[in-house]
DNA sequence: GTAGTTATCGACCTGTAGTCGAAAACTACC
DNA sequence: GGTAGTTTTCGACTACAGGTCGATAACTAC
């Protein structure tokens, strides 16, 4: 247990945000916040946000504080860990750049419909159809969304991509953008319904040009995004 | 984005390594691997097995060498990241000793009867009744003991906690000493048979003293900690 | 052989979720 | 105003996972 001679990083924090937005043919699509690098390393290619962590500050408020240069900071609605980066070679030395950088991997959500104003340099970017990315800030999409999709089917977490007061069509949108398959709204309402996730507001939305009955509005009963994970093996003994 | 000066960090990997013991009255009970300060800090208190992240490894290959350090890393049958600790001030900062060190915590698991040699100042403790923790060492058991609790239900991660042939009784005593509440072993059986997680080996253990028909032996069916999680709800459609 | 002990299995019940079709509530057109 | 088309909503039905409990099996000790 001898003291080492102070052998330090660099630590940066870097967050893959997802939103709800629309596809070519007006579909729920989930789309995952970039900014294009404009010097080497991967000059041109998608980058995530994020930045150096200051002397001061916990990997946590380091996020949010670089996140709030890129977006309005109220417009996320929930932002967690992902995990460590620490490959010594995921970000190459050259002039300038230390040897090493470790990076903690962030997964943020912006409720669709909050569409902030942008620097020029930064978009949303389908997830589905992304062009290479910088370093290895693929990989912590790739995390980021497998945790995002994990975490939508036993947690209340989809109230962090769901605008405030939503119809159970569009609910269900944002789940098939995100799970990647169909979710039959009949089902959903149910299954929320009796979780105590969601409520009706009382009101209904303006019908749609092409007709029908028009949709009851719900709301996330609860307003923090308290995680309630309903496993069911295992329970203590009633 | 203007290239920050080098705001350099420490960088530590602590770990949570848990195993199943013996208490008092013979019951399967937690313990988690610690060992004793000697020095300032926190001088005398039990603390967690870890040390500085060297320039040319991951945090991941780092947390396991400085884990053989202390036990036989072959007996470490499971390891996996829990999170970033980086509060400025979780470690005093003193002389010798730079201002701030970020943590990358980790769930360990060391299967039951698998207890290596272990160095003077180190011991397994009870997980229930532990003494003063150095540091912010107490919040990563505790973080970690969650995780446990919470995967043991929906995955197969009692495999690193169990030998590699067990009765049904002892894993159901496996379960509830990492769940705090009792276990019906026949429930077990079933569900973990159903999920496939387990086999008979087609021996049975030998009676015990106090008579009783002889349990059969299981075993867990993959060796890797592939984790199986079936959650229920929104599934693709059939 | 009989009593005591422990393990195993099956029956039963409950709760959750997937599927599907009927009814409700609207628009558009004649 | 009536009819067709569209979308939502609700309920019935089914399947399945898991908790509970009692009966039976397989042993030891006397």
């Amino acid at each position: 247990m001898t003291e080492q001679g102070a052998t330090t990083f660099q630590h940066e924090v870097l967050a893959a945000v997802f939103t709800i937005g629309r596809d070519l043919h007006g579909f729920a699509s989930l789309k995952v916040l970039l900014w294009q690098r404009a010097q080497w390393p991967d000059a041109g290619r998608w980058a995530l946000p994020g930045g150096a962590v200051r002397l001061d500050e916990t990997v946590d408020d380091s996020m949010s504080r670089q996140l709030a240069e890129k977006v309005d900071l109220a417009g996320v609605s929930h932002l967690e860990q992902l995990g460590v980066f620490s490959a010594p070679d995921r970000v190459p030395a050259g002039p300038g750049r230390p040897a090493r950088v470790i990076a903690t991997g962030f997964l943020g959500l912006v409720p669709s419909g909050v569409t902030p104003s942008l620097p020029e340099d930064t978009d949303w970017e389908t997830v589905d159809r992304l062009s290479p990315i910088a370093l290895d800030h693929g990989r912590i999409i790739d995390r980021a969304h497998d945790r995002l999709r994990a975490k939508v089917s036993y947690t209340n977490l989809a109230f962090g991509l769901a605008p405030a007061e939503f119809t159970l069509a569009e609910l269900a949108g944002i789940y098939r953008a995100v799970l990647g398959h169909d979710i039959d709204p009949s089902n959903l309402q149910r299954v929320l319904g009796r979780r105590g996730m969601i409520e009706t507001v009382g009101r209904t939305a303006p019908p749609g040009a092409s007709g029908g009955r028009p949709a009851a509005l719900y709301r996330f009963t609860t307003a923090d995004l308290t995680v309630t994970d309903p496993f069911a093996a295992f329970r203590p003994p009633s």
